[in-house]
DNA sequence: CATTTTCATGTTAGCGCTAACATTTCAGGT
DNA sequence: ACCTGAAATGTTAGCGCTAACATGAAAATG
């Protein structure tokens, strides 16, 4: 900086303001200086900047896997509104693990971002603690609370209750469940299945097919196999996600079951290939790009000291009602 | 970490040196400061410690496309070599624009991060000499190239050209190209299918259809329909992508014709779901994975100084036949 | 027991930048 | 010509940390 300013003679505290504060010099020297920044091929050093001024221009995003289109999808979002607010992201990905996440902030916490975005709302109090006590705003996202904290998303209970009670609508009465993974989210979608599945008087815990382990294709066939076995008069299953129920497609026409005859399908997030598979995935399209604009907005009011009327935001859901079921 | 000091009674450089080079502080003395770390809920300055020691422990990750599988992949190799060595990654997307791509490496110079992954090899020059001026070492993945960079990868040519020999050796005499993106690889892959099909004297420039948009599988299935409207003699498809040849495997049973005595199908990269639609997918398979590690400990290895004997990983590819062939 | 070597810790200065205050310049009014 | 105040630019100090050298204490050597 004090390079530039050598060349164009002017002092380095110049070339910061002509670089970052525009208006505070006047047009023709700031023309100069950046023409100077060009031709020395300067770069600032934004550790200087970010130790001299207190602000890193750096925001932490935790998502829980950058293999599941979701968080992919609501790092679009986020991104989109991040970027051109000058701000970068650092993201953390948790591996669906409370303690890799722990110490995930940690580590990005030496970055000293001004703020945070989170996937989910089930961090240990040590996390809220941390923020608190660095005082860096946060926003989770994904799901929602009532507990004040800032959050950005839909209610999963509320979705995995919709979604089933779409399956009795339509005749279902031996509904299974299919969960894989079994992070929060997952749990409050079978939640709200239980919840659907009680009122109706059909609810058996036997139909529920709970996995921990990452959920793919072939667990879904696997489960949907399985269940069968068990359950023969099983008639529909709700699938946690799409990945699992287009597995557990495969096997239905793979066991010569007719979809959505003998066997009803439903998945959850309206994925690309849920619309693609024969017969179409009945599923719930989920707000995910949104939820990230959203979050990311909601981070920079609070960044900015806006104290929001408004801490809690839902998004919404829609249950996608296809020829699966 | 002067504070932490005071607390244990030492001076804060000891407090640095047990942090960061914990050979030099007795192991007593070690503890009773990692303790008051801990108590006082001490955070270190990255941006001081990079500011002081010039040195980053950051690492510059371009990739075109957060929403495509394959760079997902390859980043989760990256990751798992570079979080072990204490490296952070920056995720820069360069949504396969050249454009962004030194927009974004300028930016995230600003960093000062230890050295660059790049997807690609057909950034300006300017893009390596900026690199070069800075003194950071780079590594390009996924393709090949004998112009002494260093990179990993396999030749996507070869590989484009192998799955059209597969196809050819299957009896198939009018084979088209579909291809979206056209990125570099994707222009490769085209190369190499010009290739063979020039050595089998079977070329013919109408059968390709390019289209510069990204892929969905969408346009796989309208690309297939207008092909076949065009030219009703064509017998195969080469997909640059899998996604594309999903969407036109579903327009041919939409279509109804059948796959693969009619009409057959072949995609690129081996996805998940390509062994999971039906009938399950003729592709090549890629290893992302593999690509990311590989890369990674290539940087490693520069950003330590050590010369390498080879500056090109050839990884190969595989082909993999399956019944839409 | 003096001398050397090794190990553990401390002191000083500075990395590149910006906040806060200080100074200069200049337009506009008297 | 002088004054005033706003706009443009400069000076000083310090953000939190570590490199490099300095010192002191303990261990090894003859």
């Amino acid at each position: 900086m004090h390079d530039v300013g050598l060349a164009v003679g002017v002092s380095a505290i110049t070339v910061s303001r002509a670089l970052y504060s525009p208006e505070r010099v006047s047009d023709t020297l700031r023309s100069k200086i950046l023409e100077a920044v060009d031709r020395l091929g300067y770069v600032p050093n934004r550790s200087a900047r970010a130790l001299a001024s207190a602000r890193s221009q750096t925001v932490l995003v935790l998502i829980p896997s950058l293999t599941n289109t979701v968080f992919i999808d609501t790092l679009a979002g986020i991104e989109d509104v991040l970027r051109p607010a000058g701000y970068q992201m650092l993201i953390g990905n948790t591996h669906y693990s409370a303690g890799e996440e722990m110490q995930l902030l940690r580590a990005y916490l030496e970055h000293q971002p001004d703020g945070v975005l989170v996937t989910g709302l089930s961090q240990p109090p040590e996390f809220a603690q941390t923020l608190e006590r660095q005082g860096i705003p946060a926003v989770y996202m994904m799901d929602l609370t009532a507990d004040g904290r800032r959050c950005v998303g839909f209610s999963q209970e509320d979705a995995g209750e919709a979604i089933t009670r779409h399956l009795l609508e339509r005749g279902r009465r031996r509904i299974a469940f299919m969960g894989a993974q079994l992070d929060e989210r997952v749990l409050k979608r079978l939640d709200g299945y239980r919840k659907a599945l009680r009122a109706a008087g059909r609810y058996d815990a036997a139909l529920e097919d709970l996995d921990p382990a990452p959920s793919t294709m072939q667990m879904g066939a696997d489960a949907l196999t399985r269940l069968l076995q068990a359950h023969p008069d099983c008639d529909a299953v709700f699938c946690c996600n799409d990945d699992l129920a287009i597995g557990a497609l495969a096997a239905c026409q793979r066991l010569g079951l007719a979809v959505p005859q003998r066997m009803a399908i439903a998945g959850f997030n309206d994925l690309q290939p849920a619309g693609w598979v024969t017969p179409p995935l009945t599923t719930v399209a989920t707000p995910r790009y949104r939820i990230g604009t959203e979050a990311a907005r909601l981070l920079l009011a609070s960044i900015a000291g806006e104290a929001d009327a408004v801490t809690c935001h839902d998004l919404g859901f829609t249950v996608m009602p296809r020829a699966s079921s």
